[in-house]
DNA sequence: CTCATAAAAGATAACCTTATCTTATATAGG
DNA sequence: CCTATATAAGATAAGGTTATCTTTTATGAG
């Protein structure tokens, strides 16, 4: 569905947001540790979440990784658009390049509607909200 | 989402089977030209459906691919099985190697509601209904 | 200003998927 | 039995994703 690179991105952020109200910057060893990912290629995913400001970060001593309040708001689709592009939610189930309700393939009707509940779910879910689930203990980051 | 083989695959069969009820057998050639795929590719993908009894074939001339009755029957998510296998039904949204509702990722309950969905609609799907839509007209193979 | 620290950027490697090409095998027909 | 034909199988190549390592840049503290 969504690539590696992804997940990573989507762990990470939901991790730095968990830590939002201490005011504490995460270094990337850190975070890759508490999302079970290697560091190095944490470290990308990161550059390119700040890149597009969905997460923010500070070089030097006392430096790293943290979220601002406006960032916490945002829906994960972003970070799906930052990493893997939006493609994901448009594309055809069965690889024509344009399939569209004139020009449909065979599984067309069925797999938009999926295809747009899935999307509406990810524009509806906030990094924030899944950074509460983190916090109360009902959900994890790590693998056991 | 299903991998690019994969979706030549199950174009393959949907087009296979769509010629069941004339008798014919079909090259690798015509197939590949009908579905607008690589036609060394779209053999090989072949291959493994073959091996999976999704689709017949004869060697030597006048052979090639087709459907026989039963297997036009057969639901697509057999065709994903043989050339993807199930994960794509079973995995994380984050990549958790173990998320269960014991242990869930924070986005566990929303997402495997989804992945739910889309399997049921690949098990209730046969390859005879698709097929169904390109003999009518109502649905496309091929690329505008 | 200098030094230590941490992210940013760039280069490179490993791996998997996608794609092609060549050789072997089966089969129908003369 | 021989030949032409079409799939099966195997080897190889191209490309993209995943992963790591090295060098550069920014920044806070002394």
């Amino acid at each position: 569905m969504i690539s590696k690179s992804c997940k990573y991105a989507i762990r990470s952020a939901i991790y730095i947001a968990s830590k939002a109200d201490e005011n504490v910057k995460l270094s990337v060893k850190e975070i890759a540790k508490e999302i079970d990912a290697p560091p190095a290629f944490t470290g990308k995913v990161l550059q390119i979440l700040n890149k597009h400001r969905i997460v923010s970060s500070l070089k030097g001593p006392y430096g790293g990784f943290f979220c601002e309040k406006n960032q916490l708001k945002l829906p994960i689709i972003n970070i799906v658009n930052a990493i893997d592009g939006l493609s994901v939610f448009t594309e055809c189930v069965l690889g024509l390049h344009e399939c569209t309700d004139a020009h449909p393939c065979p599984m067309h009707y069925q797999h938009a509607e999926m295809r747009d509940k899935m999307r509406k779910s990810f524009e509806e879910t906030t990094i924030v909200s899944l950074a509460e689930s983190l916090k109360t203990g009902s959900a994890y980051l790590t693998n056991l």
